[in-house]
DNA sequence: GGGATTCCCGGTAACGTTTGCGGAATATTA
DNA sequence: TAATATTCCGCAAACGTTACCGGGAATCCC
């Protein structure tokens, strides 16, 4: 509780009785400092720990190491593996990572960005959230010189760096799956129109059903917001009709799980009544009951590559970036939920 | 991509040709100038938008607003969880939040915890690693006058802010309710002894065996870090004995993950021939196969408290502290395994 | 041995803010 | 009207650091 203060460059100058200048070239550029001094200046350095003053180094250099993160929610498993690529990059660059959560709302979404310029962060790795339509904030970020890296929930109205996985193909790959399982009745429920993550997705599913020449229902994509109530309010509607669906896409995980829930509730059996299929990475999804088939995305490498480009952007700042879309593959995991019934279920792991 | 500077008191104080001291001074203790320029001040300043430097800022108070967490891994439930608890708090109050991971590394977390002292953070909320034993590391923050709050992985060893679920209570319950099913051979799968968390649900454990009557082996308290091949190793071990147990209380979720995992490999039916109940608070562990009996722990709740402990302590930072634990309760959640064969499973949700 | 280099180092400004002090202009009082 | 009080604002220092500029002393060359 000493309350001590840090040692500065000065409080070394002085027991030195050298000029700060001649300290501060002691600790870098060595050569306009005799060697004796130098010497002495970093042993009385060490000793006293001396640590520059990070806060002072952003002020003169006008950089604050630090880059700011907006992702929906951090307690969700696919955000916060990816966070935990971006920090592993990060930290291993001596750059660090300020988290905000959007919390699916727009609103919020804007402040963040507004807090994160007020903080001098030096660039930004955002994942849209759900309500996101304008980019205005978006955009002025990037007038504002500060370089933007979107990953999964990215726009195509924004020109940067992206981080995404193969939508398209992931969907298709799931779609095709249920349908040569014997599950025809695909509905697919998704989020936010604006996004392209959806888009894609969406464009999957089609063409899968299109290849095998199953018409495809307007009322059967459904667009959700994160709502539970609201979630199974729509769940519930496909089954109240008199063609019911006979299985379900999940375009994220946390639809799939609440989905799961909901059939739980209505007592439908899954896949024996509706087969399910997720986009996930969570490792205990094939703990589930029944095991969840997902499209599994490599969550922790969005974050690295993400990360990557970022730091790219932020120290060639001045070279005009040429700025490229990085796509990472999907996997296909599929488990008991969306396999025929009557398949025998051996190595269902 | 104008790459515009930042608008600063200085240019204010230029176009209106007042001086920077003026202009500060109109933007904060009003009486001293004139409303007439005063109200001059704040409409310029509005229209360029400007926002003081935070980083200036931070030099010149010498307070960085912002505080360090350190956590085992980020891209666990309960971690993100409490983060976005903690984010919550600091959020409106003004403070950001830096994350580390120390990956239950002990080495990482003292490099950890040396990097955030060389950012100047204001406090640093943590959460041990697995490796921990030492906390001379923790001691020299608090010597530097960092305060720190400890969260779960606490330690009896140092005097400061702590929060925690009445662990002790919690896994009393869980033991009392394995044996109220008939389930009288349990193991312990719990983490570092080191840690008063692990102390504290070894307590629990124990006392209720010993309420019981049961003898209490000590093979059958198993101390496991987070390898995978070790922790499946350490369960192989427990069933190839003669006495083999029927039953697992596992200390944390990822153990009892991992231990699911590992059962089914070894064709072990839960709760058939071992029942299972974790510590947790993950919203699909009831969707799991079988759903999963656990000590569910307040973890949006422990991360609020903590950050509110911290505020408080950084902001009544000469005040001499009287430090205290808050104990926040658990429930134990009774899901499909680890309830007595043969029993009806209705209501399993 | 005197001038030109080279070698070391110190002074100072600057990054953007806040704040104590002092001073000019105005208002108040005797 | 002169003296005093009050109002309003500018100057400068400070936070910790780097970098430009410049200067004294030692060394070099012929």
């Amino acid at each position: 509780m000493s309350e001590q203060h840090n040692v500065t460059i000065k409080d070394i100058a002085q027991k030195l009785k050298l000029s700060v200048s001649t300290v501060s070239r002691a600790l870098r550029d060595s050569t306009e400092i005799k060697p004796a001094t130098r010497q002495l200046v970093r042993e009385l350095a060490a000793e006293l720990r001396y640590s520059p003053n990070p806060i002072a180094l952003s002020l003169k250099e006008k950089k604050s190491k630090i880059i700011g993160v907006i992702v929906p929610e951090i307690a969700n498993n696919f955000c916060a593996a990816t966070i935990a690529g971006i920090e592993d990059i990060a930290y291993s660059r001596g750059y660090h990572v300020i988290i905000f959560q959007s919390h699916e709302k727009f609103e919020r979404e804007v402040i963040n960005t507004q807090l994160l310029t007020s903080r001098r962060i030096e660039g930004l790795i955002i994942s849209l959230s759900n309500e996101t339509t304008s980019l205005t904030h978006i955009h002025e970020m990037i007038g504002k010189g500060i370089p933007v890296v979107m990953f999964d929930r990215v726009s195509d109205e924004i020109t940067t760096h992206k981080v995404v996985v193969n939508d398209y193909y992931g969907a298709y790959k799931a779609t095709e799956h249920l349908i040569q399982e014997g599950f025809h009745d695909i509905v697919h429920l998704t989020i936010s129109p604006f996004l392209s993550i959806t888009q894609k997705r969406l464009n999957g599913y089609c063409d899968a059903l299109r290849k095998y020449n199953i018409p495809q229902k307007k009322e059967w994509i459904v667009h959700c917001n994160f709502d539970a109530a609201e979630i199974e309010r729509s769940i519930r509607r496909l089954f109240s009709g008199p063609d019911k669906p006979n299985a379900i896409l999940a375009s994220v995980e946390r639809l799939a799980t609440i989905c799961m829930n909901v059939l739980r509730d209505m007592n439908l059996r899954i896949p024996d009544d509706v087969a399910l299929v997720g986009f996930s990475d969570n490792p205990i999804s094939h703990l589930l009951s029944p095991a969840l088939t997902s499209v599994r995305q490599p969550t922790f490498d969005i974050g690295q590559q993400a990360a990557e480009l970022m730091l790219n952007l932020i120290e060639n700042k001045h070279a005009v970036p040429k700025f490229r879309t990085v796509q990472l593959e999907t996997a296909l995991d599929i488990q008991a939920s969306s396999r025929r019934v009557g398949v025998l279920q051996e190595g269902s792991r």
